[in-house]
DNA sequence: TCGCATCGATTACGGATGTAGTCAATAACG
DNA sequence: CGTTATTGACTACATCCGTAATCGATGCGA
């Protein structure tokens, strides 16, 4: 039961997602294009993560190398999960729906949508 | 530009969603089925939807009778979209990919799905 | 070896959130 | 008319979150 992930916290699990381990250095350096956050901002973030058992570090020296625990998509999947439930009453189509109806699908997502729809099928 | 509405606080916008206006009561007595709230909590989170300017609310006598000023439909949309572009880079076709993966969606889904896609070719 | 740079750990602090308790006004009841 | 119940307003308080400053240990360069 892994516990919930802070705005903030997501941002260094997406640079330990595109790359790991990584020094607190290397987060912060590429998080800095996001976030204009100091490094103890980050060092502080990434305690909190270790305290919620999210990543994990390895000695390196003096420093420490961290690197996810818990796969990306693991936690897309809760975090999309929760919000069908939450919003739509765990059904699927109506959130599509709502995304049509704001012109957030594509070309390319319709295209998609119907292969997806189509291995469903059989 | 309405400010974030919080878990407890959306539990008392669902409320007031489904049926409004009504009273602080009304909505303790509500709600009561999903959370074990105190009439003083729930007064407490309607005065910060207030100061949120998502509700308004109308004397009546001694007591005020609330309603939502934002709609179900926008809140939701802005969720929606939110969730979209922090997890799957603002493509909808991935998040269905992703609930498809989980057996989230029902033949009732698909087949609104498909209804969906045969609109939007056209 | 002595000071400086760097690392993680600890502490800070204001705002949001969850969950109420208490208070003052007033309406209703006896 | 006095008491009680009810209502909204104000206050409380622990936790989480965002954003850091500071501290103590340690490695590195002169």
């Amino acid at each position: 039961m892994s516990e919930k992930i802070s705005e903030a916290e997501l941002v260094v699990m997406e640079s330990l997602w595109e790359a790991a381990p990584q020094a607190a250095n290397d987060i912060a350096d590429r998080v800095a294009a996001d976030r204009d956050w100091s490094l103890q901002t980050v060092k502080t973030l990434l305690s909190r993560l270790m305290a919620k058992d999210v990543i994990a570090a390895d000695q390196d020296g003096r420093r420490f190398l961290y690197r996810p625990l818990v796969a990306r998509e693991d936690y897309v999947a809760g975090e999309s999960g929760r919000l069908v439930n939450r919003l739509f009453g765990g059904r699927v189509s109506p959130l599509v729906a709502q995304l049509a109806s704001q012109d957030q699908l594509t070309a390319e997502d319709i295209a998609e949508l119907e292969e997806i729809l189509k291995g469903l099928k059989s």
